[in-house]
DNA sequence: CTCAACTCTTAATTTATTCTTAAAAGTTTA
DNA sequence: TAAACTTTTAAGAATAAATTAAGAGTTGAG
């Protein structure tokens, strides 16, 4: 599983910059957006699993940018900076959402504990959903909870879970088109020439597994992508 | 069911009456101790679903009181409350298990808020796990209550208190995974490098209680959890 | 009160798993 | 046919887990 991804949003530039310099220093993935309007197209165009936001900023507040990121998204936590311990302020936080909030000055290893109580509370939560997690593949099953592929009655091959995440993904385009991309910014979170060679190496590790069944085949769409067939 | 009920210890008299009297009118049913030793008689003496601590006290402090109502009852949430924004205080807060805490001076709807909030928050956990004791494991019986684990007519092994959660929380996921994270996070109350490797050796002693059945295993699986499996 | 038993954490070492990168092929498309 | 794309194997670096043991702190019986 790799690092939580964090939207910050901030508009003093200097602050925000720090800011971000410590999370990544700790092992988060951050992007920095410097208002409330750019936040919300960076939150539109990329996934994350935590937000940061000022309250007091040009163009869009904090607040107004917290409603709309949760009309799309219910479920992301939210921490609101703000400049002081305003009642009106704390208060309209939790309304709009907030899974927490801190008053400036804060201190870092403060937020940094808020951050990891709040993303294992999500995570807790998280479990709990039933998700789809089995598929049936030819003669195979796969359970991706346990990342476990069955053939029949025979013992189950342990998937390594990034064999597991790409097995999946093309399980669920089943006969259809699983974009190279696609594959790339969710499973790999980034889209470049190694990851995609790191990704060819895992088509074939699942070819060699599911070579027992003739059933089954991945056929690969040149410069697109790759295809999960049955029959 | 009734008012959730609160023990508040607070040593500064007229802060405690007037608090107390505040939430008193807000339907909660509440409880003043003037230092922390009283706090932990009360504690001791009688029920309650949440703790207001204040950390500055004579004869014992927050912290040390926290301390000792955890040690007894590692369910209840508390709030700290702290004289000032330090930074030694609030994760010295965290560290003795505190759901949230708050700077004075602050405003009596935030903390209204909050405790709703954690209310919530645990009514929700307990109405989740229904209070079964009592596990079969292959030729093993489990009573959590009693912390035996019983092999068919033979003695009896007593177990520790954290080997009794954790084989607990492996029954419940029973042939499933039960994620390292919900072990740690709800046994050990946190998740960081040391309660992991102190999990690992919990894991070493239970597959050692085990062994003697060869229809139960634990497994792992890389990265995500542990999964006790029957035959 | 004191010693022994118990509980839990931390450390150290070994083993296993996972993932990326490189290299040396083979394919497809324009 | 050249350029871009794909396939496969293998090496090694990074991360996670297993196991044993030492030591700190607590508890409870005598």
């Amino acid at each position: 599983m790799g690092n939580a991804r964090i939207l910050l949003v901030e508009d003093d530039p200097n602050f925000g910059k720090v800011l971000k310099d410590y999370l990544m220093l700790n092992d988060y993935d951050v992007t920095h957006a410097k208002d409330g309007l750019e936040g919300l197209i960076m939150f539109k165009n990329h996934e994350f699993d935590l937000c940061i936001f000022d309250v007091m900023m040009p163009r869009k507040d904090g607040f107004s940018l917290a409603k709309d990121v949760r009309s799309s998204n219910s479920e992301i936590p939210i921490i609101f900076l703000t400049a002081k311990t305003m009642k009106e302020d704390v208060l309209r936080g939790y309304q709009a959402g907030a899974d927490d909030y801190l008053n400036k000055p804060f201190d870092s290893e403060v937020l940094l504990y808020k951050i990891k109580v709040i993303l294992q509370r999500k995570e807790n939560e998280k479990a709990l959903e039933d998700e789809v997690f089995e598929f049936k593949i030819g003669k195979f099953h796969l359970n991706s909870k346990l990342r476990h592929l069955t053939l029949e009655g025979k013992e189950s091959i342990k998937l390594s879970p990034k064999e597991n995440k790409l097995l999946k993904m093309l399980a669920v385009h089943k006969n259809d088109l699983m974009p190279r991309e696609l594959a790339l910014t969710k499973i790999w979170r980034d889209d470049n020439y190694f990851t995609s060679r790191s990704m060819d190496v895992y088509i074939a590790k699942l070819r060699k597994y599911l070579r027992v069944d003739d059933s089954v085949e991945i056929l690969n769409i040149h410069g697109e992508g790759f295809r999960l067939i049955e029959n």
